[in-house]
DNA sequence: ATCTTATGCATAAGAAAATTATGTAAAAAC
DNA sequence: GTTTTTACATAATTTTCTTATGCATAAGAT
């Protein structure tokens, strides 16, 4: 019999990740020459103060799918006596990620023009 | 026959839009006494510079859920020969409409932490 | 010594939330 | 009169996540 902590506890309704994943981890891969999955996951937690907390169950398809696009490569390191699996990014990879975080940037910057509106904003056009 | 016209173009992946759309919803209407579904798009659409564009099959059924979890009411107006939903926060709508936004704005500011990331700042606990 | 927690990977079942497509119908614009 | 806009709605499908399961080694606690 085995048993498996709770690793999910973020401060955030999770809805909110949805879609920022992928942005996550090519972000994290362009500040590293390398990876390996656990390590991002307990990075992201350390910067964010364990405001996000990325769960096994998304992260590891999420890199998966990566790698298949060709966006990441892996090299399998044998620490020990069990292997950890480093992903570094490909150069369509690096390209993708710059891509991706200026994506999220404006992104956030056109949700800020909603979130900071004032029923007088709103009324010049109602 | 009909024909129904595109009403898709963000210009972000839209992925991002995802688990942001209920809290897009209240804020828009935690600012208007009320509004209705297609007016409600629009005014996204407007504020946004057309950079966020609600879909109806997203809009509606998250309208409904809402309204199924006591979030909003409606009240039915006819204008000329057609029918307007229009939707209203209730008390508990406007107080989860504020967390919801105090909580997107918290969700953005971790994730600043992640995009403006350096290496050195990675450095420190690698 | 042994039990638990942490490290490290992976995949499958199910849920949630969206996209895409379909449908109806009146009003306005051309 | 034909097309576009306004205005609702729902169903099928896809995407993306959560939750659960599984295995295995290492480190720390008791």
């Amino acid at each position: 019999m085995y048993k498996k902590t709770m690793y999910i506890c973020t401060m955030y309704s999770k809805e909110l990740l949805k879609g920022t994943l992928k942005t996550i981890i090519l972000k994290m891969l362009s500040e590293s020459d390398s990876m390996y999955g656990y390590q991002i996951t307990q990075k992201v937690k350390e910067i964010t103060e364990g405001k996000i907390v990325l769960t096994e169950g998304a992260l590891y398809p999420a890199l998966h799918k990566l790698e298949a696009d060709g966006l990441l490569t892996t090299k399998k390191q044998t620490v020990g006596n069990r292997v950890r699996k480093y992903y570094s990014l490909t150069k369509t990879g690096n390209s993708d990620a710059k891509e991706k975080v200026e994506e999220l940037k404006e992104f956030m910057e056109t949700l800020k023009a909603i979130i900071n509106l004032t029923p007088q904003k709103l009324a010049w056009s109602i």
